[in-house]
DNA sequence: ATTATATTTCGTCATGTGGCGAAATATAGG
DNA sequence: CCTATATTTCGCCACATGACGAAATATAAT
């Protein structure tokens, strides 16, 4: 019944299930999952976990990044049965269909230049709101 | 995407996962429902309100007396797959074993009795933390 | 008609959850 | 070694959720 409740835990929430289903084809790298969320790097980390924690998605280390992907064939029934159900209910979906067409554009750029482009995106946003110090 | 996470958060409590595998071989009605999950009556209801907006279960009305059943076999994909997932997934699981014992004794007694039964356990508890009036 | 009663709805409370930013962690690169 | 940086962990807040009891609703029984 544990693990029963933290697949369905797991996949009761939007976001989560728009990455879930984001991984359907490749593996992806949580910068990645950041931008096609448009989520805090923070709560889509809490989130993969989540989905970590359920087995429904594993992950793998590579340097700085890490890589999250469906759960492979070995999985237990009761997650590669979800998984299957998941896609089969959401492969058409309009909210999946847009995810993969934004994550096509996603995946045009690799990994470091995304990571420089939300830094950067990050900073102008808190310089933004501040008077700048060399003008005071 | 709706209806699907309406199923996914319908299913990831575990009281209503338990009243739901306790459907599997037949209708109940409320009173027997709260027996066996020994929660109170508008816990119940609104647990079974829930299943239902979600699709999983239908009721009917006898009288005073409202009955749930599983979904019909012309429910959506969505929520017949997610049955059968359910049911795969849980039917030889502890608790629905045990439940399963439960619910046995309980059809022992028709509605009416068990519904005699906690309202007099209900009246009881309440004298049981009041000074009688009687009394006084 | 009036009372009894099975269930639901409403109001309230405690706890859980999703969100963010700041700080911590771990690794790459100078 | 020291800095930069990708991700996670932590602390906090707003809101959702599950629990109950009281009140409302609808139907049976007297």
């Amino acid at each position: 019944m544990r693990g029963f409740l933290e697949i369905t835990r797991a996949l009761s929430d939007e976001n989560r299930v728009r990455a879930l289903m984001a991984l359907r084809s490749r593996e992806l790298c949580v910068c990645q999952i950041i931008e096609l969320l448009g989520l805090a790097p923070s709560t889509v980390s809490k989130h993969m976990a989540i989905l970590k924690q359920a087995r429904l998605v594993e992950s793998r280390k590579n340097g700085r990044w890490i890589y999250y992907r469906l759960a492979d064939n070995d999985a237990s029934s009761a997650v590669s049965e979800a998984i299957e159900w998941v896609l089969r209910q959401l492969s058409n979906n309009a909210t999946t269909r847009q995810d993969a067409k934004h994550l096509k554009e996603i995946l045009k750029h690799k990994p470091l230049e995304l990571c420089k482009q939300q830094r950067e995106k990050e900073n102008s946003s808190k310089q933004g709101n501040l008077i700048r110090a060399d003008t005071v």
